[in-house]
RNA sequence: GGCUAGGUGGCAGAGUGGUCAUGCAGCGGCCUGCAAAGCCGUCUACGCCGGUUCGAUUCCGACCCUAGCCUCCA
């Protein structure tokens, strides 16, 4: 497998740490809002590469952590008025409530910043006495950036461009710029841990390298989240980490491009951003895993830019592969055929996910063509490979007939259809073709698409 | 200003030094009572200018444009 890496700016062969086994982390959300579909593009990434990983055999370790302290979460608390515990589990459920929605695999730990206070100070602990980091003159802990010979490689950096780029005015306390904060100082009315250098709390950076350390040791496999944690988070990251082992951090970077909308970053700051869920209730995305579907249609390192019209193209694709299974019972076990070789080859080259579903498409010609030509083990065979494959990227779990029968809000129940398909049905034996055409309009206008079958049946889904 | 990605047909989106992505949309055909679905076929694509080459969308260089990061952010 070639998976890109970040830090070195070049494909390179995956070799895991262990053999057999990949240890992967992926920044999670800091929670005091409702998930965006940013926060869905990045998620659904990191689970088709867990998944396929899996796929391949390795045993996987997947952290993701919450970020449930931080200046965002005191200052939309406090607006609120509740306490930042009452704030941060009622959007850690909700989080909870559109990934399971999304169908991302839990993570197999899913640590809190406020959960790992101990490990964190411990670090900030090793920082000070190997020199790294020093506390400043209004109590805060700060880390020395230029004590770190690397800082900078991740985001192909110098100090010195950093220095002149940097717009924020100088804090007086920061001996240089660029360094940044281990351990806050206690505020009044905000949350504090006791620790060596007082009440205070930890500073965000410092929560990722020492819930990494505790749960995947100093090296693990691969570190991922969005293009914009790139710098500084993980840069800081790398930072305390390496400083305070000694023994390296992260094997390998992954980065996601960003979701856009109307071809702009879609971020809190800029007001443009969808929640997940306002989206899943839309009324446009017929089933989650259209949603999915859609956030699999690029590669995950370039940019997706979201629309009506593209979930649009989405759905009618997905709906493709779903007509594609309608029909048969997939087979319990199957040869595979090229379609595999071709799905697999594109998954290896940096989880090429629009290749893969080309694959995938393929596949469903190639189903359509068996059940033409009355070839149904064929079919059937095919048709388990389709879902298995089509499993990797997370879609094609449903069965056909009930995701193609969900659609847009429609003045028809299902048991409406049935009976005008019973009445279409006898007119169409009565030869009567005007009154059938008259009912088959009807559904048409109600957004019901009829399938006639050659045995006299007809099949239906919404549009 | 510095750094990083990227510019592919009506839309989306892969890929490649010299026959094919793929899906949607369009067009023609088969099938159908007619449709739908499906199958087959089809459609002057590779930002601009140079260079390397027998041959470049694909390699090299310049240029133009777009997005992102440099400040919380997936």
């Amino acid at each position: 497998m070639q998976i890109f890496n970040s830090y070195t700016g070049r494909k390179e062969e995956f070799k895991p740490l262990q053999p057999g086994v990949v240890r992967m982390y992926l920044c999670g959300d800091t929670v005091y809002d409702y998930c965006h579909m940013g926060h869905a593009r990045s998620k659904t990434a990191f689970d088709i590469v867990r998944r396929y990983f899996q796929y391949r055999g390795y045993q996987v370790t997947f952290v993701r952590n919450i970020t449930d302290i931080d200046d965002n979460i005191i200052n939309r608390a406090h607006q609120n008025g509740e306490s930042v515990q009452s704030l941060t589990s009622r959007f850690t459920k909700a989080m909870h409530e559109d990934y399971d929605r999304l169908g991302l695999l839990r993570p197999d730990f899913e640590p809190k910043a406020t959960e790992h206070v101990p490990g964190i100070i411990a670090m900030i602990e090793k920082l000070i006495a190997k020199g790294y980091a020093y506390v400043a003159s209004n109590g805060d802990v700060m880390y020395s950036v230029s004590k770190f010979d690397g800082y900078g490689k991740l985001s192909g950096r110098q100090l010195s461009d950093l220095r002149a780029g940097a717009r924020v005015a100088v804090d007086e306390a920061k001996r240089d710029p660029l360094d940044f904060v281990l351990w806050k100082r206690m505020k009044p009315g905000e949350p504090h841990w006791s620790s060596p250098w007082g009440e205070g709390r930890p500073g965000w950076h410092i929560e990722c390298s020492a819930m990494t350390y505790e749960l995947l040791g100093a090296r693990f496999d691969i570190h991922a989240g969005g293009m914009d944690l790139k710098f500084p988070h993980h840069e800081n990251e790398i930072a305390q980490s390496c400083a305070a082992t000694g023994e390296g951090f992260a094997n390998l970077w992954m980065h996601n491009g960003f979701l856009t909308v109307d071809d702009e970053k879609m971020s809190k700051s800029l007001n443009n951003f969808f929640r997940i869920r306002d989206v899943l209730d839309s009324g446009h995305v017929r089933d989650p895993e259209v949603l999915r579907f859609f956030l699999a249609s690029s590669q995950y390192r370039g940019p997706i830019n979201y629309s009506i019209a593209m979930i649009e193209q989405a759905d009618a694709a997905l709906t493709r592969l779903y007509t594609a299974l309608r029909d048969i019972e997939p087979a319990e076990g199957y040869q595979p055929s090229e379609a595999t070789r071709k799905f697999e080859a594109a998954m290896d080259d940096d989880f090429n996910t629009p290749e893969a579903i080309a694959a995938l498409q393929g596949l469903a010609t190639e189903i359509n063509k068996a059940k033409g030509a009355n070839e149904w083990g064929r079919a059937s065979a095919l048709a388990a490979e389709l879902k298995k494959l089509g499993g990797v990227l997370g879609v094609l779990y449903l069965q056909p007939e009930e995701i193609l029968r969900k659609g847009k809000p429609s003045s028809l129940t299902d048991a409406d259809v049935e009976r005008l398909i019973a009445e279409r049905r006898a007119a169409r034996v009565a030869k009567n073709f005007k009154e059938s055409d008259r009912i088959r309009d009807e559904l048409t206008k109600a957004g019901i698409i009829l399938e006639d079958k050659p045995d006299g049946t007809t099949t239906w889904r919404r549009a």
